[in-house]
DNA sequence: CGGTTCCTTGACCAGTTTCAATGCCCGTGG
DNA sequence: CCACGGGCATTGAAACTGGTCAAGGAACCG
């Protein structure tokens, strides 16, 4: 994904908890993240609070700056960040390269976040949580930074739920269901997936419908428009 | 949003539940609709549908595929549609403002969709449709087809209920209550907002709590974690 | 060590789904 | 012109997933 390296013009570090930028902000500069995560959320009034993106490291964060845009919503340091601040030049002086870079990844933005929606719309909590787990995987797979079905997972219970629009309670429920169903190890800030067979299996449907009956009355208005989409 | 027109080569009609794009495909051109709505969407195995992005008049669907992307999540046909295509060269030949329009097209799409997430994770059945029928009423009146607080809203309530992660059966109790608050009036395809100011508010925050207490308590995570970001 | 933060567990509750049945609206065809 | 059929809206009753509240314990950090 970063395979055409952008050109950092420094590098600077983060807490945990700081943020990266505040809403409204105007950043003359995006990121792309070293080490440590971070994420993007949306604050409602009363406190619930939804995060809408996850940045690991090799992620740019974020692209749309690049070409100016105001923050619309808050990013904030899961952990320790480190990452290099690529400024954002008012037109000239980048390479196409660089402009070329930013719109991939705004296009990857756009299609994980498609996935998330039919997470959080369709999916119930252990297909989620299954779901986010082997996101994770994967993207810290493609940065090497995953081996033997191993990775980093420094995501608090609290933050899962925000992820997956559970709550911690239930997020913590779920995960002793999927440890005793054999398909993850997940502790003290670290996750073995121990059936990724079965993981990915229950990230995209859920425990098969045991009465085969109720499967197939369950087809909603999506599949009956289907036939009559392929008319024409 | 469309202000700076792209030039359409030419104009293409879809019926209803007709696909504009199914997924895998490269598409040589991008549309921008000029009459008629559609979705892009994703289906799980067993049927549910969960509807990922809306297109109404104006709309540009989908900028990522001006760069040579595949579809990723197949568009439909909401309604009978009319649409400009707009072809995607190869990289020449296009103006400055063509690139620049795709990329604030794609940066809108993220930001709209982020919303959803929101939505979909943090708020009930009435805050989600409140916050959808908003949405269309702003995007329908920045397009000049909305007035005195009445447009037209094609979507059937299975639809809706896609959209917002739903059933139908539940939007269309929710629905009651609405306009038993008086807040809409939505009969034969058609969206009234009686009391706009009342939808708005019910779109971001629930009833409000009638027990500080619980409200006061109810600050989980992020809350919590503002006063320890704010130190460094 | 001492104080948070995080994880865990139990009991109870509620919003939403599921299942099922009825009626309405409308385009089609006899 | 009216009967028929299909999609859509509506309603009720029962079931369930996930949420809320509360409290104890483990883990972490200065």
């Amino acid at each position: 994904m970063a395979s055409l390296a952008l050109v950092p013009d420094n590098s600077v570090c983060f807490r945990q908890h700081q943020y990266l930028a505040r809403e409204h902000d105007r950043p003359d500069a995006i990121y792309r993240i070293e080490e440590g995560w971070a994420c993007r959320f949306h604050l409602l009034s009363d406190g619930r609070r939804q995060i809408t993106a996850l940045f690991l490291p090799g992620d740019y964060c974020e692209p749309q700056w690049g070409l100016g845009q105001r923050v619309t919503q808050p990013i904030v340091a899961l952990t320790r960040v480190r990452a290099a601040r690529i400024a954002c030049l008012p037109a000239a002086g980048r390479s196409c390269d660089h402009y070329y870079n930013l719109w991939m990844a705004l296009v990857t933005t756009v299609e994980r976040q498609a996935g998330w929606l039919v997470s959080l719309g369709r999916k119930n909590a252990q297909e989620r949580i299954a779901q986010l787990l082997c996101e994770i995987y994967d993207r810290m797979h493609e940065s090497g930074l995953a081996h033997a079905q191993q990775c980093a997972m420094p995501l608090t219970q609290s933050v899962i739920a925000d992820i997956t629009g559970l709550t911690p309670v239930h997020v913590n429920r779920t995960l002793q269901a999927m440890r005793m169903a054999g398909l993850i190890r997940l502790q003290s800030k670290w996750l073995h997936i121990r059936d990724m067979e079965g993981l990915r299996r229950s990230a995209t449907c859920p425990a098969p419908a045991l009465d085969t009956r109720k499967m197939l009355l369950n087809m909603r208005s999506a599949p009956m428009t289907l036939p009559s989409a392929v008319r024409f």
